[in-house]
DNA sequence: GGCAAGTATCTCGTTGAGCGAGATATTAGG
DNA sequence: CCTAATATCTCGCTCAACGAGATACTTGCC
């Protein structure tokens, strides 16, 4: 509400917390409201993302991408296949392994959960031109590298 | 790697939830590596935001942002006392009221997590013209929006 | 002044997500 | 086959967060 037409870069950092933090409170909303928790959430995300991308999900990527130890990940995994979101099937290569199928279930869920705020993200882009979309590409992928470069930190 | 100079909306859209995780993940590594939990930090940041604008936190307000109950709250205040980043200090105009005071440490912590992601920020700003920081701030005033607007939802 | 209602915070008992340690099953190599 | 490596799961525990309700203080009404 201070800002007319000329942010500086603090206000950009601060409204871009501001952002992810209001989104990080959604997700949570969200996930309460179906009877999941948050990791949950997470957790539905990133399969979803890897069965877009057409690779394999296993119990083990699952918790390493989302930092859980294997206790903590089986637990997790559980969760989900309680509540009919994926189902735990054996590799028949390497029997080891088992890996993890979204049903149909989960990718409703998922879009009931995006659908709407990708809705009005994507109205909103619409009345961008070419530069101001390129503008907006630059800063995110910029942050995200950013903040991906503490990883090697400690 | 794919977008060269005219990413679109779905690209945009996937762009930020992915630059979101990593600042959930950097963020959850930054409070792992200093003894405290998500949540703590997502306290400190809303006090030191709080304290920023010149306005007075208390419990109350703290675990209405962060959607907390009051035994959370409470929890949550006596963590942060206890490691010595934040008072509790009677209001003395309303004595049922206790106001939440960051102590330097709290600061000085805040600004170890968030300086190097913010001088990154603001280098990169520095290469934008006012109508692409005008992109910027449009856009995330828009996703800021459309995420709280699902808190009425249910 | 004193009492009822309202507000802000804290206490108690409980649940459950996630951890560390280690068990189990399967594969690969000598 | 016997050992090492890999993938997943089990057990016992800790502690963040919840619901319910107690406590402390303020305000307004008589």
């Amino acid at each position: 509400m201070v800002q007319r037409q000329e942010p500086d870069g603090m206000d950009l950092v601060h409204l871009l917390r501001e952002t992810t933090l209001r989104l990080d409170l959604a997700g949570a909303r969200f996930a309460g409201r179906n009877g999941l928790h948050p990791t949950d959430l997470r957790a539905l995300i990133s399969l979803l993302d890897a069965a877009r991308a057409g690779e394999e999900s296993t119990p083990g990527r699952l918790g390493a991408h989302l930092g859980l130890n294997s206790a903590g990940t089986t637990a997790l995994v559980d969760r989900l296949e309680r509540l009919g979101l994926i189902r735990r099937v054996r590799d028949t290569r390497d029997r080891r392994r088992v890996l993890l199928e979204v049903d149909d279930r989960a990718i409703a869920l998922g879009q009931s959960f995006f659908g709407p705020l990708i809705d009005r993200a994507l109205a909103l882009l619409a009345t961008f031109d070419a530069g101001e979309r390129a503008a907006v590409h630059r800063f995110l992928s910029g942050v995200r590298d950013a903040a991906s470069a503490d990883d090697e930190g400690a």
